[in-house]
DNA sequence: CATAAGCTACGAAGAGCTTCGTTGACAAAT
DNA sequence: ATTTGTCAACGAAGCTCTTCGTAGCTTATG
């Protein structure tokens, strides 16, 4: 069953949660250098603030400055993503997403010849 | 290549193309009686006018009625949102996002089957 | 004809997101 | 000791999302 998380992000939670997935616990100072977009330094501590209010980041005290830290894994944020996506959008049919997946030219062969080695795997300790 | 769509729904937005994409062209009452969640007619009539104006719905006189209909297909839809799924929480990487749909309790065997028949098809044609 | 019913158009209000400026605290440098 | 720099706290402003009430139009119904 797992637990009903529903952990969700907005884009740039999205793109501050990634910086700390990434880089480790950081500072306010380390997130807003790692960003790709210029922020303001106050707008990546108030998106920092955030996100600690909802419980996905924490933070301890180094010096005057603040580290901080995911609460969340990747993992689960993406587990929770697919979740919605598949439901939202494949009609709660995993295989869609598949077939979609394996259908898309993108995806080089040799990727799909792990995704084979994987299924295999799983299919044998089904039994 | 295929086209920079970026087609995006919020969580009613999506709720409303998910009536239109099942049952096919609506008027809003229609939309309104197949939604789960009871809402005023005038809110569905304003989240129709919305996905008009972005250009993911038309509609059509009936009557004194409009009857709306999807200019955006589903499995756009889909791929874009797996896309930005990839992208965001995945590192751009789909065989992490298999893995994770491979390895997932709720798969049944039945499906993952299908998928390995589907993976082998995609296989061949690559040679 | 008057009224009721069914529509769309408009606009407003509250919530969340995103951005940043200002303030105040504290420490380092001059 | 005064200034400069670094930091967190606060709050405001503009935007989107979501919800719905009211107004105004048009067609049936009494």
């Amino acid at each position: 069953m797992s637990s009903s998380d529903a952990v969700r992000f907005t884009d740039r939670e999205l793109d501050i949660m990634t910086v700390l997935w990434e880089r480790g616990a950081s500072t306010v100072a380390e997130v807003r250098e790692a960003l790709s977009d210029p922020l303001a330094y106050t707008t990546v501590l108030t998106i920092l603030r955030i996100l600690e209010e909802k419980g996905y980041v924490g933070h301890e005290e180094e010096g005057r400055a603040y580290r901080y830290h995911t609460l969340v894994a990747r993992k689960a944020a993406g587990q929770s993503a697919l979740k919605r996506l598949v439901d939202g959008l494949f009609q709660g049919a995993p295989e869609l997403l598949m077939a979609e997946l394996v259908q898309e030219r993108e995806v080089p062969e040799e990727t799909l010849k792990k995704l084979r080695t994987l299924l295999d795997e799983r299919l044998e300790e089904e039994s």
